[in-house]
DNA sequence: AACGTGAGTTCGGATTTTGAACGGAGATCG
DNA sequence: CGATCTCCGTTCAAAATCCGAACTCACGTT
């Protein structure tokens, strides 16, 4: 793959992935400002680094970066959508489809939270039952919805070095 | 009049905030690198200054900066648990523990896509069932999963100066 | 008195981010 | 044919952030 990354680059990101967390390995890939806007828009069908740059309206070698990072991560796949002036577009792959649910949390989070009077600014319909619809969270096991105080976590097998909260 | 044509306005981390759009007023909020890992912890049981700290490894003005943008915002809340020397911890709020969906969801795709041969570094027993879990995402309205290809996004109410994503 | 602790604050240097300019390959216009 | 346009980047200096380490303060402990 061989995606030619500042590799000079010590970013604290990679002690980051290392850490026995899956909150952190996940953030040392999206854990940046303008990464998950970045994929906001991919969620939304955005395809092109002339869109994702004008619609962020931040620098091109930041967009050039990130798009870069999430490639070589595999949340983005680069393929070119036509010859004669080579182009490409950045889709998400399955795994960074994977990150949905991601998404849909902070939407849900916002939508909640920081809505104004009007209502939310997007409305999401599920093409499954034709309704307009929010995330919510459920158990794996049981299909009931989790909250924060439902849950009781402990080290599990991946846990080397893991340091207690306490 | 409709002319909401970008005028490339730089767009900083405070205007994103104004932005017509549930991930960015999020993302001004706990978008940023140490803020989900402070959360993370938080969630975890974590409360003093010097644990986040600690655990964290990172410099005291950003655990002291982002503590204060999380009390500002009301994710956080700071209170007092003893005088003499007055000290204070740090406890989510309701609005704070609303935001274990999006913890979860981080958990979930970094489970997933970064456990190692030995598994997940945490466990997580859901209490309800007593089950360990992991989180599922549904509709809100007919309780199935949803993935990203079952979304269809549209503008809502709120929509103002909402730019199409094409 | 000497030392330890929790919770910050300050400060100078190291990183990042940004704006603006530049490049290049093909397409389109006149 | 030359000029201009589009898309996708890269480069570079300046500005904004971030960071580590040291310092402060107000207690407690020995």
């Amino acid at each position: 793959m061989i995606v030619r990354q500042q590799e000079a680059q010590p970013m604290k990101w990679d002690e980051l992935a290392q850490e026995p967390c899956s909150v952190a390995r996940s953030l040392a890939v999206i854990g940046d400002r303008w990464t998950l806007m970045i994929l906001r828009d991919a969620f939304l069908g955005v395809r092109r680094f002339e869109t994702f740059q004008a619609r962020l309206g931040i620098s091109r070698s930041i967009v050039t970066e990130r798009l870069n990072l999430l490639v070589a991560e595999g949340v983005l796949q680069r393929r070119p959508y036509q010859d004669r002036p080579v182009r490409h577009e950045y889709r998400l792959t399955e795994k960074g489809l994977d990150l949905h649910p991601v998404i849909m949390a902070i939407v849900d989070w916002g939508d909640r939270h920081y809505a104004g009077e009007a209502g939310p600014p997007i409305l999401r319909r599920h093409k499954g039952c034709g309704c307009d619809f929010h995330a919510v969270q459920v158990c794996s096991e049981c299909g009931e919805p989790v909250t924060a105080r439902d849950v009781e976590a402990r080290p599990g097998p991946g846990a080397a070095g893991l340091r207690s909260p306490t």
